[in-house]
DNA sequence: CAATCGTTCTCACTCAATGGGAACGGGATG
DNA sequence: CATCCCGTTCCCATTGAGTGAGAACGATTG
């Protein structure tokens, strides 16, 4: 912008102002904004109180920052992801109700994954993940499936860069990564033993629309020890039957 | 900006391009972006290109623009509409069992009813709003029962303004609102045959948090002949229930 | 084949955005 | 009570980022 030094323009700053809020810090001061988005200070507080008289950002009694619900109204009009999630959720709940564990419908973002929806029950063990919340692809079981069925070049781009480590079994070796996506396109589904958390094993799926393309991951976390299969049924025919739910409404 | 002709922030713009967006228009071509947020024609594309970038939109196969999922995401971390909406659902679905007519959750936002949740079942009647979709104050039972209970500025604000007629009777008459809405706070409901279309009616009741403030409106849409007692005994109850959920949380 | 519409690119102009700094106030610390 | 720290607000000279008219291209339509 007009005398900025860092040469950025006015709508990436706004985003960074925007992305300083994560699933876990969702009120913050307006200086730490400007710290977490690198803007001077002054600038911050302008372009935070700009965003506040829009009201995408609100401002509480204490003077903290949050966002506003005119974003959560914006949101609601991206049809596509939600779409998917209304297509996906009396399907989720069934598995949810069959297996007992935590049931989640994850798409591909940015070369991460996205989790649209997470179902849990007072009986479900442990799990990291959250609605909105994002995991790397190749350290879930969702993520696999969606590298598996994904495109070429998003595989090569993923087994390329760096692969961090989420727990002590995730696959950090490109080798055994593309060993590991053979036979997960090679059985139809995935299984992550210990990926994320040591005590837990994902087990996901993949979700085709109407034309076979692969939309979505839908995926279980159980208890280390107990067994797959029938989870593994559960999660099959919903992902047949959101499929045709997708289809219905083109 | 910088040459600016409209005087207006790059902020101003960014929210106008974003407003355009409607719960009934939620693809639209760049170009047409530009003629509802009233900006030249080189400069909104500029607009949505970066915007698209940032990924706040997206652009789909045939070029054409849609909200895009990073923005649902953001909205996610509202914590505030969202936690209200995920305390008052075990209640609401309860009502919506019941009762088998719409079941609706509302909040104030900038002078409207914007509505967090609509549960509907296959025999319920008809109803014009929408998950995200606003209505004026003065007309819906919701939008009656925030005004009642909202404060003092606000009702002479509303009192002031234009009232919109959007049915046959819908109260326009400021004197006539007045006594309704003193109606509404002695008997702590609202009651809306026919505002908002002729063959339904609405019914309100506020739902407050352990402060005592009044926060949501919980409502339901009646047929126009139905009794409305056993919906008021509902709603109360979930109204109750939905408060205490609400202290909880804190 | 002409007309319309969406989109992309260019480019000279200029004023809105910028950011350093000063000042205020509240809260914590010694 | 004084001092320090931090969030916030206000001011203002500087300047380059944003602007928008217009040209050009391609796709669609009649």
């Amino acid at each position: 912008m007009a005398n900025s030094t860092s040469g950025d323009s006015v709508t990436d700053r706004l985003v960074r102002v925007l992305s300083t809020f994560t699933p876990t810090r969702t009120v913050q001061t307006a200086a730490e904004i400007g710290r977490r988005a690198d803007l001077p200070s002054s600038t911050a507080h302008r372009l935070v109180g700009e965003l506040v008289d829009s009201g995408l950002l609100e401002r509480d009694d204490d003077r903290r920052i949050r966002i506003g619900v005119k974003l959560w109204e914006l949101a609601t009009r991206s049809s596509h992801a939600l779409r998917l999630r209304q297509a996906a959720m009396p399907s989720m709940e069934r598995v949810q109700a069959r297996i007992r564990e935590h049931t989640q419908l994850a798409i591909l973002e940015q070369d991460e994954a996205l989790f649209l929806e997470r179902l849990s029950g007072p009986e479900s063990g442990s799990n990291v993940t959250r609605i909105a919340g994002r995991l790397p692809l190749h350290a879930a079981s969702s993520g696999l499936v969606l590298l598996a069925f994904g495109d070429r070049e998003l595989r090569e781009r993923i087994l390329a860069g760096p692969l961090v480590r989420t727990a002590a079994e995730t696959l950090t070796d490109p080798a055994a990564l593309r060993r590991k996506l053979a036979e997960v396109a090679a059985l139809g589904y995935a299984v992550a033993p210990g990926y994320i958390e040591a005590v837990s094993t994902g087990v996901a799926v993949p979700v085709r629309d109407e034309t076979g393309t692969v939309v979505a991951a839908l995926s279980v976390v159980l208890r280390r020890d107990a067994v797959i299969e029938p989870a593994l049924v559960e999660l099959h025919r919903a992902a047949r039957e959101i499929g045709a739910a997708l289809g219905y409404r083109r």
